[in-house]
RNA sequence: AGGCGCGUAGCUCAGCUGGUUAGAGUGCUUGCUUGACAUGCAAGAGGUCGGCGGUUCGAGUCCGCCCGUGCCUACCA
């Protein structure tokens, strides 16, 4: 082995091994456990929170493969509707062609290259992260097969009356032109004004004031409408008031919806152009007027001079002829919130447009009930409330987007505009009765990706067809997410599974928290804070990161900051930590926070924990190249104190580490992985093991129970860490035991825990050593005693349990602490000055002759009583409270007793050290 | 407006159903080229757990209010 651990010579060797030899397939044996991976878009590549997520579900994968589940993880990626056409169309912009240039069939090829590209390499960044993901079952949005089940479902809820077409008004993009659903507008406050127009009342020189925000939209005013309790307009109801600019008188209508205290308490009413509108539009039967074209310029129902501008130059020349006539009583700064595309960021418009759209409330209700049943959980349990408040207001979902990638909607229309709904025209034609002279047109638009994703759980299986996947792993066992997809994504997989399969989708729900930057920022290409998951596992230097930030921005005026920024957080670039240590680390911060912070020198922790655990694994494999390894020990009674106890403490990591992997808590598992190797493994049995193999007055076959015993709780740790930290583990596994190389650890059983009983007394020995060493090591530390200074140490006022602690540690003691001599002196021997330190009730004494300064040593004695004492006092405060004693558990009030006893003991030999310095 | 979080060591965060005077990593200080590891070893400094009040024998932990901060949903003429 090589004496620093390198992982990029040992990774991706070892993941071509386990793919080609098929461990990644379902076994067929043993119950199933199955995660289907939330597919990631072919936008471009994986990141952080990719890697992120991915690391819990591998980890939880492997972990259940190796409890012997029949395991699968269902990869696959998601044609992501808006999203990858943006992208092509981006780069074809660069290419200076335009989508409309190209036409539908062309442009649609161009998205299938590019999702080849990009699924390659989500592929290559999934495989270097070390992913057990079933390669031959991986499956596309857009597949043949899913695509099938997308028309299935299309047609029976249309069938059912669940899916329904109609005009409505709906979230329009008129930079992509297409509708959007609720979900994908983002509300952003924006400064803007609110502007008071003086509307003239017809046959009367009176105004009437209201205020808006959208001045171009009184183009398309239908009405205006007041409060019917306001006493100030209640003469005004019915009459008429002249619309300015145009030719068109419009009614002054009461309506409830308006509040009277805001703004003038008058409302202009635009159904074509407001969602409240149109609702009090619809209940007072007023006119509806689109004054907008699909790209939100004035269309032909606005006088001629208007015509052609765009929403903004007409607000502008509005607001500018409104001042010209008077008409502006006065205009106000305001704050409001602006409806925004969460792809495009344009300013949304609600327009009317023929959609689809599906009834949400009938599908809806199962899937409230199988949470509150219990049937479903989410984990942690608090969001929950997330989905119900959102459950229970759900709105019907749009699903027709006005676009080239997706899924075509199965709709089809013949020349007056029916509507037949089908697998294909054939189909159609043959169920309706059309005959071929009849011409049919299929639907233009696609559904919204989040339709073909909430089907993911079944149609990845293999669904409508009645596969080995779907009918053993369905409904699946957990799904890990964000929570920022609970709306788009999970509740309506689980309406959908309901549904059609008739059953949930997934047992538990883990949702996870967001990869943030070092600063809590969101990670974003547009911020130009982006890391490349692969990036932090060979390293990239300085200028390569900048490049890779700064390329293809959105809003290329950024590149400055970006660049600044980036130098400043990665002066040198960042180094190669390997694949192991950033998995650790994601593991590690698994905890049930929302937000993550990645911070660098995390990863770089782990690293060298993964150091630490090659290091080792070199001194065992050093110290036992003479033995052959025995997997299971027959008796235990061989192994000596020191074994034992480090068996023991494995047992006790090996709960921790089930536990908390069963709960979805890595980061628990994780520390007490790493905790015990570090500092039990590590620093004490290792310490001690060479104290053990070097002793010469042990046999060779104790010897050999301690070097049997070193591969033992190494080679069960290595299977231990192996979901966390596949690579490393793999790689020593098969080199410390002979036999091992031909096989994978991946396909270990997790390991059991040995059924080994450390006596209380034991347990205690160990402990009492430990104090040993570590009080005269800051003995040293502090009083300047060189470490590799061997010295002699007393023990005084020991009693038999003390004596027996002894004899079991006293050559372990001298070459951890190295010591020469540890002499035990009998009572009322002259006791030479020395410094002491207290263990249990014997103390120990480095005689001070040459080696310690008096005074340095009051001092320590002088902070030690402080500590002491005022740490008595309290406890003597809390046992002389009488409330204290009656009421507490008396399991604690002895706990208690037992502790002041022990301060107390404590306070009297370090006074009595004290004066006895003080008296020389 | 409603909902959900967060505020613990310089930094990043653990701390389960209330019970030793609060822990980890990283950073910092001191001493160590001891043959597994300087990606290391040993020792140490550093916190009145955002504030106030309450419940309790006992409160980072439960309750109320306040301050700061973040996210989500709805609405805002």
């Amino acid at each position: 082995m090589e004496k620093t651990y390198n992982p990029n010579s040992i990774e991706q060797k070892i993941y071509k091994n386990w793919e080609n030899s098929g461990y990644f397939a379902p076994s067929k044996q043993g119950d199933p456990f199955c995660i289907v991976i939330p597919p990631p878009n072919v936008t471009g590549t994986l990141h952080m929170g990719h890697a992120f997520q991915d690391t819990i579900m591998d980890t939880l994968i492997r972990y259940q493969r190796m409890k012997g589940k029949n395991t699968l993880w269902q990869v696959g990626t998601d044609h992501a509707g808006i999203a990858t056409q943006m992208v092509v169309e981006r780069q074809l912009e660069i290419e200076g062609i335009s989508r409309t240039e190209l036409g539908r069939n062309a442009f649609e090829k161009k998205v299938w290259k590019w999702k080849k590209q990009s699924g390659d390499t989500i592929t290559r960044q999934m495989k270097r992260l070390g992913t057990s993901t079933d390669w031959t079952k991986e499956k596309f949005t857009m597949d043949d097969d899913l695509a099938d089940g997308v028309r299935e479902v299309f047609i029976k809820l249309y069938e059912e009356g669940l899916i329904y077409k109609g005009k409505r008004l709906v979230n329009w993009d008129p930079i992509l032109l297409t509708a959007l659903s609720d979900l994908e507008v983002i509300q952003s406050d924006e400064s803007g004004h609110l502007w008071h127009f003086k509307y003239p009342i017809n046959d009367s020189d009176n105004f009437i004031v209201v205020a808006t925000t959208r001045p171009e939209t009184m183009l398309g005013d239908t009405a205006v409408a007041v409060n019917p309790k306001d006493s100030r307009y209640k003469d005004l109801i019915g009459k008429v008031v002249n619309l300015p600019l145009t030719n068109r008188s419009i009614p002054i209508i009461a309506d409830e919806y308006v509040d009277q205290d805001f703004g003038s308490g008058c409302v202009k009413i635009t159904p074509g152009h407001d969602f409240n509108d149109f609702e009090i539009g619809k209940k007072h039967s007023l006119d509806v007027i689109n004054i907008f074209t699909r790209e939100a310029s004035m269309n032909k129902s606005v006088p001629e001079k208007y015509i052609g501008l765009d929403r903004f130059e007409a607000r502008k020349l509005i607001v500018q002829e409104m001042e010209e006539l008077e008409l502006i009583e006065k205009i106000e700064d305001y704050n409001l919130s602006v409806p925004r595309g969460d792809r495009s960021g344009a300013i949304l418009e609600p327009f009317l447009t023929d959609q689809w759209f599906v009834k949400m409330q009938p599908l809806a209700e199962p899937a409230i009930r199988a949470v509150k049943k219990g049937d479903i959980k989410f984990v942690p349990e608090n969001w929950s409330k997330t989905y119900f408040e959102w459950m229970e207001n759900i709105q019907d979902w749009c699903i027709s987007r006005q676009l080239w990638w997706g899924h075509r909607i199965p709709a089809w229309y013949d020349e007056d505009n029916n509507v037949y709904v089908g697998i294909n025209e054939e189909e159609i034609r043959d169920k309706h009765n059309i005959s071929s002279s009849t011409e049919l047109k299929q639907d233009e638009d696609v559904l919204d990706t989040w339709f073909s994703s909430a089907l993911w759980p079944f149609s990845s299986l293999g669904w409508p067809k009645k596969t080995y996947d779907l009918e053993t792993f369905y409904p699946t066992s957990v799904l890990v997410t964000g929570f920022d997809i609970i709306f788009f994504w999970v509740s309506r997989m689980i309406m959908m599974g309901i549904k059609f399969m008739g059953e949930i989708p997934f047992n538990e729900i883990y949702i996870h928290g967001l990869i943030r930057d070092k600063n809590g920022q969101k990670m974003s290409k547009s911020k130009g804070n982006i890391l490349d998951p692969i990036d932090l596992i060979d390293g990239i230097d300085l200028d390569s990161l900048v490049e890779k930030r700064t390329q293809g921005l959105m809003q290329p005026e950024m590149a400055d900051r970006i660049i600044k920024e980036t130098k400043k957080e990665f002066p040198n670039g960042i180094p190669e930590f390997g694949t192991d240590a950033l998995r650790f680390t994601f593991a590690i911060l698994a905890t049930t926070g929302r937000d993550i912070r990645l911070d660098l020198n995390r990863v770089e922790g782990y690293r060298n924990f993964c150091n630490k655990l090659w290091n080792a694994t070199r001194f065992v494999k050093m110290n036992t190249s003479d033995m052959v390894f025995k997997k299971e020990f027959s008796d235990f009674k061989d192994l000596n104190l020191i074994d034992k106890w480090i068996q023991s403490r494995l047992n006790d990591t090996l709960d921790t580490v089930e536990h908390n992997f069963n709960v979805y808590r890595l980061d628990i598992a994780a520390k007490a992985l790493y905790e015990f190797i570090w500092n039990d493994y590590c620093d004490w049995y290792l310490e001690l093991s060479k104290s053990l193999l070097n002793d010469p007055d042990r046999s060779d076959e104790e010897k050999s129970v301690t070097k049997n015993n070193l591969i033992s709780v190494l080679e069960k740790s290595l299977r231990a860490l192996h979901p966390i930290i596949p690579f490393i583990t793999e790689e020593i596994w098969q080199s410390l035991i002979d036999s091992n190389a031909s096989k994978s650890i991946m396909m270990q059983s997790f390991p059991e825990k040995y059924d080994l009983k450390i006596t209380k007394t034991d347990y205690e020995s160990i402990e009492w050593l430990q104090s040993f060493v570590t009080n005269v090591r800051q003995i040293r530390s502090e009083m300047n005693i060189s470490p590799k200074e061997k010295i002699d140490v007393l023990l005084e006022e020991t009693n038999t349990q003390d004596l027996e602690k002894l004899d079991q540690t006293s050559s372990l003691i001298k070459d951890l602490a190295s010591l020469n001599d540890i002499k035990v002196l009998k009572k009322k021997e002259d006791t030479p000055i020395s410094a002491i330190a207290l263990l249990g009730k014997s103390k120990i004494l480095i005689p001070l002759e040459g080696l310690i300064d008096i005074d340095e040593e009051m001092k320590r004695l002088k902070k030690k009583f402080d500590k002491n004492s005022s740490e008595a006092n309290s406890v003597k405060n809390r046992l002389t409270n009488k409330d204290f004693i009656n009421k507490a558990p008396k399991e604690v009030v002895e706990e208690l007793k037992n502790k002041l006893e022990k301060l107390e003991f404590n306070q009297e030999k370090i006074e009595e050290q004290i004066r006895m310095l003080s008296s020389n």
